[in-house]
DNA sequence: TGGTAGTTTGAACGGCGGTTCAGCTTTCGC
DNA sequence: GCGAAAGCTGAACCGCCGTTCAAACTACCA
């Protein structure tokens, strides 16, 4: 049907990759489109060919590197057993590999756009779903002593994380690197009421991969996958 | 000397006043100063007579209402004794009486701002001493059983409630009005290790006063104020 | 080779909004 | 009153940036 195939599954991710980058750096109220083009290699009047208008690349930017996160992060999730384990991978996870600037700009978009609001609600939930499960699992094994309600961990566990994230984002020099992740450890743990396991040395099989992961905003460069994939 | 009493010390808080209400409601991303303007009751140019620009303008109001409230609630805690007391109307203040929004937007703009980095971390560190004073307080009068160091006691706290706060502000439907104070005071009994008394009802002098502080972004509107103290 | 649709570009448009400026009004000291 | 400084205003200026548009370019197919 077309003389040539659509790339648009290969454009679409490079320009958000490139939008969430730069509103990493500059904040989304002083992205340019002019920018996020530069990142991409392209220009201007490229990126509207793709999207409807900045607006809209910015309102996608916003959860694609959650997205992209949350699936590297839950690829890692499936290779432990033991709730335990599983929490604590989770809350490291979010504290070391996870840069919340992005976030915090989802945050305060999400106070007045109501599209913004539906997304993070849904990435929150989804999230501290994945932390109530943990604590559930964790109850039934005979892990987690706590017999509070593994809802109200979850919230307390997730709503900690967040405010901490804003401490360490914004060079809190009360929360240095490690302050973060040795507080969050430390309340999850007398919560749970169990001490949560080191994580076991990532495997061989786990590396070969991660460079296409390495971090939720890494993107391919250039145009090293700007070509049709047959 | 002046021909003329100077009203500088008039007209700077009310525009901070209609700045940071303006900020409330459209972020600062989206605040013009045609906005501000309108809200004090006068016109683009004669703002920029008593701010070098818009951006002077919009530093300034970010910590505006944070100091209001701050004050408000220090004249409160004097009127308590009890480090118990004390802490829940921290908490409890916090929780009820203050828009988060206007602190989000600080932290979002700390990003990159230096100037703005360095009026939040004195703000929030001022705040996060308060909460480690009464925690001290309430161990060394046998108050509060616990036997943390009262330093990470209370920046758990700060980081819970500022977790809770982004829900409660995003009206996280999880989050509804209740469960934000519900938690925050929950846990803060937990991790102290004794339950906080109720507050007493605010006696009818304290009530003479709240219309000046009816909310700390609550401002004088039109011209009541605009003559010389004289 | 020529046609076609997909993709990109340079240039130009146009509005928004911060800032400037030249005067006007107001208040007070003399 | 009168002059001077403080405070304010309307109008104009001007740069920035999102968006549009017509034309070019590219890859594929007949």
């Amino acid at each position: 049907m077309s003389p040539r195939p659509q790339i648009d599954h290969i454009r679409r991710p490079q320009i958000l990759g490139a939008a969430s980058e730069v509103i990493v750096e500059r904040g989304i109220a002083a992205t340019r489109i002019a920018d996020i083009a530069e990142r991409a290699g392209t220009s201007g009047p490229a990126l509207l060919y793709w999207f409807d208008s900045k607006d809209a690349i910015l309102a996608e930017a916003l959860s694609y590197g959650e997205e992209s996160f949350y699936e590297a992060t839950t690829r890692r999730l499936e290779q432990l057993e033991r709730p335990g384990e599983r929490m604590r991978l989770l809350i490291e996870s979010s504290v070391d590999d996870y840069d919340w600037t992005l976030w915090m700009e989802l945050w305060t978009r999400s106070l007045r756009d109501e599209g913004a609001a539906a997304a993070r609600l849904k990435l929150d939930r989804r999230w501290r779903q994945e932390i109530e499960r943990e604590v559930r699992a964790g109850q039934q094994a005979g892990e987690f002593p706590t017999e509070d309600a593994p809802e109200r961990v979850a919230a307390i566990i997730a709503c900690l994380i967040d405010g901490l994230a804003v401490q360490a984002t914004l060079r809190d020099p009360e929360f240095p690197p490690g302050r973060m992740r040795e507080l969050a450890i430390g309340i999850t743990e007398q919560l749970l009421g169990a001490p949560l396991p080191e994580l076991p040395e990532p495997s061989s099989k786990d590396l070969e991969t991660s460079n296409e992961e390495s971090g939720p905003l890494a993107l391919a460069e250039g145009e090293q996958n700007d070509r049709p994939p047959g």
